[in-house]
DNA sequence: GTAGGGTTAG
């Protein structure tokens, strides 16, 4: 045997072998063979396998690579645990890297089922189908079968690397005894490829066959369900888990809970997290986040039920409640949570920051979100179209249009997202050339296609500018037909513009468009005819509003004075100091006049009461 | 001393 063999790993020169790594060399040279003494209680292997593994767990991969390096000889167990320990630690290619230096080792150690389920593990976080394919001839050539755990890893490689399904669906049927692991990776193949009644159709076929089924079968496949709105699946599988005896699983119940929220069954999703015996961080998050979206006074209400729980809270729940803040624009409850991030030394998590940057644009304070901007040791794409979209909304075309160039020039590549972001700065600013060149750049440097949303985004541009004509042409030219983003942001132009003659020429397609959408635009369509003085339209449209039953839901605005938040509709009779506010319309209103400008009675329309026009 | 599938955000 040879005394040393041959060494993987580079090491940074200055190095200092640590003294463990010196004690055991010096135990292996005078101990060179599988002896068992008071120092060597294990054979060399055993100890190293058992050092390799500690190494890593502590974080210390230098170490584990020099004591790998430092073996004079290494066995198929030892050789699986450095892939295994790379792999685990998503340091894919280095896991592979490994391999291929096992195969093509002079020792010639053969690699077994262990070896190839952690390579197949290992070409999945590639996402390598060819590498995977590679692993899988290898397979064959070393004659390895009969492995459930190697069958499932392959299926598992195939259904999760971007390609079709077909090699997994035969993997799958060649498995001649199928176990609960090969049942739920072929289900999660399909779900993760957003096939998610693909999935659901094999849980069916799960059940039908009586299979093995344990909780992870029932989570994904409600999981399944949440993330298709399928509130009447989910509620069988909730049946079927209460009938196999598993409510008292945690990340089953959890996944309930998300698929109610989801569905916008909030009274469910209460029911089931008031069921559950244990609840862990993630059932609270999952509420605070079904809460969020439809009711952020509630989400916080949750978050502070749970602190008072004594729960620590994570970098998701605190996205979620500074989602609700935002939701919200209470400026002062996000910087109580800020200051409880930052307590809690979170402020380094990126999507918190990300978050934070966005929650001080919504209430109001740029500066903020610049500051949090600046403050970031990393940014992603999302941090650069967060700070985009703070200047677009607060007017600051210009300053959007230079940070998506120093994005640019600071070697990030944009998508969809940050372009539609920056037109839509433009657009807002009144920079119509400036977003007419992003708009081509976009496809002309950067070969995205426009979808429906970045269309509706060049309308709005075009509109806002008052080119109502180009809009209509490219509405007509588009590659795909008008949804309501895109009618949505002509007719907003039609308005602002006063230009009924192109709303009425575009009416009859928009009014076919689906029932229940329809109520949107009636309102739209008799705010463009008040806009343009056309009364006798507008009382047209809102008595067809009214036969249909169809009711725009009123905006609703509030404002937040002295830590106390005041919400109004536009016209609002009610509520306190409603007197002084109009008093103070009216000298702003007077001022206006003043000032030599007309009252813009088109912007009074929106959302108001009949008796609210007497007032304008 | 070596291997597998699940739940929360953006």
């Amino acid at each position: 045997m040879r005394m040393s063999a041959r060494k993987l790993f580079s090491v940074p020169q200055h190095y200092q072998i640590p003294q463990t790594i010196r004690k055991y060399l010096h135990m292996i040279q005078s101990h060179n063979t599988h002896l068992s003494s008071p120092f060597l209680p294990k054979s060399p292997l055993v100890l190293s396998t058992n050092l390799i593994k500690s190494y890593f767990k502590n974080g210390q991969i230098f170490d584990a690579c020099l004591l790998f390096d430092e073996m004079p000889s290494r066995d198929v167990v030892v050789w699986t645990t450095m892939i295994t320990e790379f792999a685990s630690r998503n340091l894919y290619s280095r896991a592979l890297g490994v391999f291929r230096h096992m195969i093509n080792d002079d020792q010639c150690v053969k690699p077994n089922e262990f070896t190839f389920s952690s390579v197949l593990k290992a070409c999945k976080g590639m996402d390598s189908l060819s590498c995977g394919a590679m692993v899988h001839g290898l397979l064959m050539k070393y004659g390895i079968r009969g492995s459930l755990y190697v069958e499932n890893a392959l299926l598992d490689m195939y259904a999760s690397c971007s390609g079709s399904m077909e090699d997994a669906c035969s993997i799958f049927k060649d498995i001649c005894v199928k176990n609960a692991v090969s049942w739920t990776t072929l289900i999660t193949g399909y779900t993760h490829r957003g096939d998610e009644l693909s999935g659901l159709l094999v849980f069916k076929q799960m059940l039908l066959e009586d299979a093995e089924i344990n909780t992870f079968s029932f989570s994904i496949a409600v999981r399944a369900c949440a993330s298709i709105g399928l509130s009447a699946g989910g509620k069988q599988i909730h049946a079927a888990v209460i009938k196999h005896g598993l409510e008292c699983n945690t990340p089953v119940m959890n996944s309930l809970v998300d698929m109610y929220c989801r569905c916008d069954s909030l009274i469910e999703a209460n029911q089931c997290f008031d069921a559950m015996e244990e609840r862990d961080l993630i059932t609270w998050n999952t509420l605070i986040a079904g809460y969020e979206k439809c009711d952020p006074n509630e989400a916080l209400n949750v978050y502070s039920r749970m602190e008072s729980e004594g729960v620590i809270p994570n970098c998701f729940t605190f996205t979620t409640v500074i989602a609700a803040v935002s939701n919200l624009a209470v400026l002062s409850g996000g910087e109580q949570v800020h200051g409880g991030i930052i307590r809690r030394g979170l402020q380094r998590n990126l999507a918190l920051a990300n978050a934070l940057l966005s929650m001080y644009a919504k209430c109001g304070e740029v500066a903020y979100s610049l500051k949090v901007f600046n403050d970031m040791t990393s940014k992603d794409l999302v941090s650069w179209t967060s700070m985009m979209i703070a200047y677009g909304s607060h007017g600051y075309g210009e300053a959007a249009a230079l940070l998506f160039d120093q994005m640019i020039s600071s070697g990030i590549w944009p998508d969809r997202v940050v372009f539609m972001a920056v037109i839509s700065a433009c657009s807002h600013a009144g920079l119509l050339d400036k977003g007419l060149r992003y708009f081509k750049s976009m496809f002309d440097d950067y070969h995205i296609i426009p979808d429906q949303e970045a269309y509706g985004c060049l309308i709005d541009l075009l509109g806002r500018a008052g080119r109502l004509e180009e809009a209509y042409q490219l509405i007509q030219s588009m590659p795909f037909l008008p949804d309501e983003s895109v009618w949505g942001a002509f007719l907003g132009a039609c308005k602002a513009h006063k230009n009924a003659d192109m709303a009425k020429l575009v009416s009859r397609e928009v009014l076919g468009l689906r029932p229940n959408t329809a109520g949107t635009y009636h309102l739209m369509f008799s705010n463009i005819y008040a806009a343009d003085g056309e009364w006798g339209e507008y009382a047209k449209m809102r008595k067809l509003m009214k036969s249909t039953g169809n009711r725009k839901e009123a905006g609703r605005s509030w404002v937040e004075v002295r830590n106390q938040i005041h919400s109004f509709v536009a016209g609002d009779k009610v509520g306190s100091h409603v007197e002084s506010v109009y008093d103070v319309l009216e000298v702003l209103i007077q001022h206006a006049k003043d000032a030599g400008h007309a009252l813009d009675i088109g912007c009074l329309t929106d959302d108001m009461e009949e008796g609210t026009r007497n007032y304008s």
